[in-house]
DNA sequence: AATGAATGAGGCTTCATTCAT
DNA sequence: CATGAATGAAGCCTCATTCAT
């Protein structure tokens, strides 16, 4: 409430900000980082990270609604998917690519984590996650894929099921060696992601790749 | 390792401090829980869990280990259950008892937050996930139920879906509201384990549930 | 070494810091004077401290700098001195001026004692002390009263027993009820440089002083 | 105060627990030493320290009394050595031998500092020198070597810079490294030791020793 | 707008001391 | 007599936050 200006100037500095932020979120933590170590990765002074936010939650709240933002992106260029499957393959490797749509697993999981302490958290991220439901439940429902009834499962229903695994893949692979690269991460994603989409929408027939 | 003494009193305290450190780790996470927390909530003096743990990082590392047995624990009551449905069952709702087998959603998230950056945690999760994994892959392949080749999945691939499954309602539980009840959470977790179960084994036919 | 600043401001700074801990450490020894008792001596907080200094070993360490850097100045005044004499008498009463040269008896008793379990300590004590000696032996080896041989003894030999008798007079200094001023010191300082230097370097005749 | 008995069995008690109390004062100083540390190096429990010694101080004092006794046992012998330069390499040897009269240099450096906070170590301090100082004195006064007035210094003034180099030599002997040999050092001080001899008794003539 | 010096509360840990067994 | 579990005050250090420049 204390940041008066919202013009592009400010935008850029709390991207600046948030930038850093994510990276020593992401490697050590929301309670493990100093705001002294985000001011660092930014190369910007302490002070000054505290015009433009209010306090080290405001920093994190402004994380979550990133991460919103960054999902809703991630929506949207699977609503442009040709084909469900594609659809699913953008949503299952979002956090895989080098950077540009930074959802990385090891925030994503303290978001996760501090959600269920911190309500604010926790209001933003059931958000993210409805909306993103509701979106691939739409998807779900317009996709010819999807029309014979898979086992008299819902949209909705297989849409929480897609997101379960999609989360649980997620907290796999924090788990991962970080030596791993994003391409190899993406190739763990899109396997699985054809192994979860042959099972709920090609129950017929052939397998669904080589 | 610097503790001495392993008998029964001992043993005693270290759970009594455990059964603490997890009320605390649930309740605020790892890094926002501080000894005094514990010592309090264990209602001993902060001096007193110094006897027992070298530091808090080995109480989390005790808790990570606790959390190996109990998994296994859990594996073992799946594994004499009569079906495999059954199986899933108990595997899907460990964390929804009231105590018992401790599994705690968001000790379980903080866990995984905390293997991202703690190696020595990073591969004790590992550890529990690939046994449990192993477990149910043996399972899977034992079940009269899973005879038919599920789509070509194999065993391993079907119970690696499984787990995603499991672990991403796991994070979606940090989202519920704390006002929920076991009961409540055992129930949702049930439906969404039939639901999976009726996917991936029972392809051919009719509902799996009224 | 981890304080990037080396401006004036920050000299400062750390040589108010280093003042205080002087007189801390002087009047309660090293392990006894806590970072509070430093910061309240200096009037500022404890936070402060160690912006200047890593921890409170590199307080000691500098402390131990400090004292090698006020050695060499007295020992560069003892070097200007006219005469071999009053080059000793400035050597044995430097610790007794009431300021300037800060070397406190306590403190350097502390500082051997540290010395003898603090390797980094140590190397600087033991660098101090050569130096001084060198210088001395030097002063000795120019010096016209030191020309007569002094019983075989080679001027390193004499200014060995000199530094001897220094330490020795210091330690026994620290034993003087506290109430003594630094005049009465200086004196009983004198009379045994006096004395030494008599023995030393005026063996043949008359009684050193009346 | 509390201590109640006495007897042999109690003296052999405080006996251990002082031997111990030495080997950690020596290797670690007074207040960097727990209690903790003295039980386990007496193979015994914190608890039965407190039988024998009402607190920690108390042991401090009752180690300060020790020494007391042992530099008067010194004394004793030097007293007892057939000339003079014998008693005074007894007395700048006793801290050398690996063992028996236990007088450790860094214990003794610690001792004074600890004098220079605590009255009661400084008045045993005080007293340990003023005895030795008085037997010394009381040495030289009989000695026949001695006779000749060395250059007007008074027995008790020679005493006094004896002492002072005693010191000295202690204070520089934690300097050395910890790898030195007992007879290494007690070579060295043998040195000075016949060095200072031939200094203050024997100014007419040849060199004492070869 | 930007800096970074300064504060002080709070966290982790140690340790002198007590006391039930 | 002996043990060592237990306590809690106190020490070192960090860090969110403020504010003068």
């Amino acid at each position: 409430m204390s940041q008066p200006q919202m013009d592009a100037t400010s935008l850029d500095r709390r991207s600046q900000i948030l930038d850093a932020a994510l990276v020593c979120f992401a490697k050590r933590g929301f309670h493990q980082t100093s705001m002294h170590d985000i001011s660092a990765e930014a190369g910007i002074s302490v002070g000054l990270i505290y015009r433009y936010f209010e306090n080290k939650e405001a920093v994190i709240s402004a994380m979550a609604n990133r991460h919103k933002k960054e999902i809703s992106e991630v929506l949207e260029r699977a609503r442009r998917a040709p084909t469900l499957l594609e659809s699913l393959e953008i949503l299952f490797t979002a956090h895989c690519c080098e950077n540009e749509p930074r959802v990385i697993s090891a925030f994503v999981v303290d978001l996760y984590a501090e959600a269920s302490r911190n309500p604010r958290v926790a209001d933003l991220v059931r958000d993210v996650l409805q909306t993103a439901m509701d979106g691939v439940t739409d998807l779900i429902a317009r996709s010819p894929e999807a029309e014979s009834a898979t086992y008299g499962l819902k949209p909705y229903e297989l849409a929480e099921l897609i997101f379960a695994v999609s989360r649980g893949m997620l907290m796999r692979d924090v788990l991962q060696p970080q030596e791993m690269t994003a391409a190899e991460r993406r190739a763990r994603q899109l396997e699985v992601t054809r192994r979860l989409w042959s099972l709920l929408f090609k129950q017929e027939s052939e397998p669904a790749y080589a």
